[in-house]
DNA sequence: CTAAACTCTGACATTGACGTCAAGGTCTAC
DNA sequence: GTAGACCTTGACGTCAATGTCAGAGTTTAG
């Protein structure tokens, strides 16, 4: 199939289907003018890589992730990277994790904040942010 | 005060403070020949502004949360935006805590495609992302 | 065979709070 | 009055996954 029918049985845009090709997640051949096509498994992948990149890995990790997981057949270069995956994952999940409690963090000071402007537009100033 | 010193004693950098000014944070002095010449008062206005924007709080917004709780001498013309301001703060926390679920969600994903990769590595494939 | 629909590559734009450099002007201790 | 530390503005770089053009080529239905 073409890459428009690939976006519309995804719910990708043709745009970011060039971008994975381009990031080596996909490999579609080619018609003799340079069409791209894809195949039918290609829209399984598509659906991987959407799922990975919702967990927030960073498109270089998936390729890595794509290429050690998938159907053998389709192993990429990298794959000997397959041993220090686990490594590479539990470091984005720790990031993940310590950007989750940044954020929690600035909702509890954007929290003060509130309660500040609140007692400020009060006329009572007592600032969260001294 | 000069900026360097500001910049040592507010921990910020004098790239910081010129940004903060740009947006209408700061509003220093200058000398004859264009130097900016900032205040005491300022050392503590940066600690506020850096205490705001660890609360995930873009800059535009922090203009109005300073113009609306600060000294009322220092009134800055947005201060007419005060009313609406704790709407915009709500909007803020709530788009912080969404930000965080999402996060949250994307972590649990991940937490599925570790298991997923184990397994894989251990020859069992049984993909989190199908 | 041609028009319409589709696709190609390449490149710039987006978001935000800065970092970092360049070319030049200012201040101050001596 | 001058060296050297400090400062100025301006502009481009950063990170990531796309959006969105432009200009040109391909495919296919009729």
């Amino acid at each position: 199939m073409r890459i428009s029918e690939l976006a519309a049985r995804t719910g990708a845009t043709a745009r970011m289907l060039r971008y994975y090709e381009q990031h080596g997640l996909l490999r579609p051949s080619r018609t003799e003018g340079g069409f791209r096509v894809f195949g039918e498994d290609d829209v399984e992948r598509v659906g991987r890589i959407r799922c990975l990149l919702a967990a927030a890995l960073p498109i270089d990790i998936i390729r890595i992730v794509l290429a050690c997981t998938g159907e053998r057949e389709i192993l990429i270069p990298e794959a000997e990277a397959c041993r220090p995956l686990m490594d590479l994952l539990e470091g984005e999940f720790d990031t993940l994790s310590n950007r989750i409690d940044e954020l929690a963090n600035s909702r509890e000071a954007l929290r003060g904040v509130l309660d500040d402007v609140r007692e400020t537009l009060a006329r009572q100033p007592h600032p969260a942010c001294p």
